[in-house]
RNA sequence: GGCGCAUUCGUCUAGUGGUUAGGACGCAGGAUUCUCAUUCCUGAAACAGGGGUUCAAUUCCCCUAUGCGCUACCA
């Protein structure tokens, strides 16, 4: 039988962290072993589920490079089938009408409220003690024609317990008494999680769950669903958390836009890069090896080498250096300085286009002068943005001096001020300015002049390229050209800042 | 409070009833270099604590601690 496995975000946010990588899970697994991937969009709860949300997880779904196999479910469109499911629990004597009033939600934290009750409930609460459980059939049929607000509860068997085999954490019970009989349907008539979950999870035809294990304890409410249902469960997989440092929960209260897909798409990663990152997270491969392709993850995943333990998602908000994890920004570089360069070229022409640097000859008659720009620079970038940034000297005659770099390089070495419009009358007499006659000539032009190689390069250098970091000086010239070359090198803008 | 889950370098992790506990990121030092980065080499860095079981436990069991999750007419 064909595999379905599904991804369910709920609308009421950006695409997280956390979900990204349950979608990369379910994903992986789907190809894998040659089933369906499919795509659930949870907006049963419409006061918090907004449109805006719903394009900001298809947007980070889309740059991740997930697209579903099938049309998108929207749980809201079937509401009217849950429902119907809730009514015939119902009549079946499986489900029972609650007429207690709906209690009004506390102002403040609805958590804390929540544990709160729990605790003052302690162990002793009987889970079976709802007053209208038991009630006469015709009473409650009554009471409902009379217009009594009600909502429908699942009538969980006294004794019992419910069991599933994790694929992750393997067998799980839970004894019936622990379980409350849960609410499917509102008293407004609007169906809850549970419910919604199961019936689509069904209509679907979905054969494995690949969740976050904050679900772990609600499928023993789900399996009730199933049973009450008479539908074969599907097979659990349960995954561990992604956690802030400190092994903390990562929230967007707290921790900001670190969390969401969108901000390390902005920031200048490649998708193949954070998915690379993510699957690493909460999951390992047999080899000691770091670096794979979708492909190649896509041919080893399996569920057995997921671990039980959270991830703690490592990023120190105070330093711009290490605004997210480490060993993201070390394998975007990586992705950066190693891949097909073919692939490489489409991100930096769209960052090049979002900066204003962008110029049709790249793709035409400089085609070859922009590969090459883009390949000798790349070695030392860490994110696409640094093409515009860092690399912005090589697109545009309006870059920035780094101060620092004018210090040491320029300012420290006076004499540079007339020796480098000199190297450029020098370039100016050329006729080949390719590689070894730039060489030739510069280091022959320092031996002549008593000055260190090192010296005028790093100057030429600042001068060039603003920076004081980036390839061998001899490329960059070659790179920058002759007229640029000899123009910035006469420049005294520099100078005077 | 109850129930559940987890615990190997700072972080991601490998691994085993007997190992010099391995790799990666980061960090420190060194080599190379016109800068920086890369690359290469070296180094510091971990089995939460306590009891068992055993000839032997990081590995199996129990307890404690810590963290996380669930405990809604949220999802």
């Amino acid at each position: 039988m064909t595999k379905r496995v599904r991804f369910a975000p709920s609308p009421t946010g950006y695409l997280h962290i956390g979900s990204a990588r349950t979608a990369l899970f379910n994903y992986l697994y789907a190809r894998n072993v040659g089933g369906k991937f499919l795509l659930r969009i949870e907006d049963t709860d419409l006061a918090r589920s907004t449109d805006e949300s719903t394009k900001s997880i298809l947007d980070g779904m889309a740059w991740l490079g997930f697209q579903p196999d099938e049309e998108i479910v929207f749980q809201s469109n079937n509401a009217d089938k849950h429902r119907a499911i809730a009514i015939r629990l119902l009549t079946e004597g499986k489900a029972y009408r609650d007429f207690t009033p709906k209690e009004q939600g506390t102002d403040g934290n609805i958590k804390q409220s929540i544990s709160d009750r729990a605790k003052k409930q302690g162990a002793e609460k009987d889970m079976r003690d709802n007053p209208f459980r038991e009630l006469d059939r015709s009473e409650s049929e009554r009471r409902a024609a009379a217009g009594e607000a009600f909502a429908i509860r699942l009538k969980v068997p006294v004794s019992g317990k419910t069991s599933f085999e994790d694929a992750v954490y393997g067998l799980q019970e839970r004894d019936y008494s622990e379980i409350e009989d849960l609410v499917l349907l509102r008293s407004d008539g609007h169906p809850l999680y549970n419910l919604a979950v199961v019936c689509d999870d069904i209509e679907m035809g979905i054969t494995d769950v690949i969740r976050g294990q904050d679900h772990l304890t609600n499928t023993h409410k789900q399996i009730l669903l199933y049973e009450a249902l008479g539908a074969a469960p599907p097979r659990f997989a349960h995954l561990p958390l992604i956690l802030a440092p400190g092994g903390k929960k990562l929230s967007k209260r707290i921790h900001g836009e670190i969390v969401s897909m969108t901000t390390y798409r902005d920031a200048g990663f490649l998708p193949e890069a954070f998915r690379n990152f993510l699957a690493l997270l909460g999951w390992s491969p047999k080899a000691e090896k770091e670096l794979y392709s979708l492909d190649e993850l896509v041919g080893i995943f399996s569920l057995e080498g997921i671990h039980r333990n959270n991830a703690i998602f490592n990023f120190d908000a105070n330093s711009s250096k290490r605004w997210t994890d480490d060993k993201a920004i070390w394998m975007n570089a990586e992705y950066i300085r190693t891949m097909e360069l073919d692939s490489l070229l489409p991100y930096v022409k769209s960052e090049l286009k979002l900066s204003k640097l962008w110029r049709e000859e790249y793709e035409e008659s400089e085609s070859s002068w922009f590969e090459k720009a883009v390949d000798s620079i790349r070695e030392r970038f860490f994110t696409i943005k640094d093409f515009s940034s860092q690399g912005r000297a090589y697109f545009s005659e309006d870059f920035d001096f780094d101060s620092t770099s004018i210090e040491k390089n320029l300012k420290k070495f006076p004499e540079l001020r007339e020796l480098l419009p000199e190297l450029a009358d020098r370039f100016e007499a050329m006729d080949d300015f390719s590689h070894d006659p730039i060489e030739n000539t510069v280091r022959s032009f320092a031996e002549e002049k008593g000055a260190k190689v090192g010296v005028v390069m790093n100057g030429a250098r600042t001068l060039l390229s603003g920076v004081s970091v980036g390839p061998s000086m001899i490329v960059v010239f070659e790179l920058i050209g002759k007229e640029r070359s000899i123009m910035r090198l006469r420049s005294q803008v520099a100078w005077n800042i």
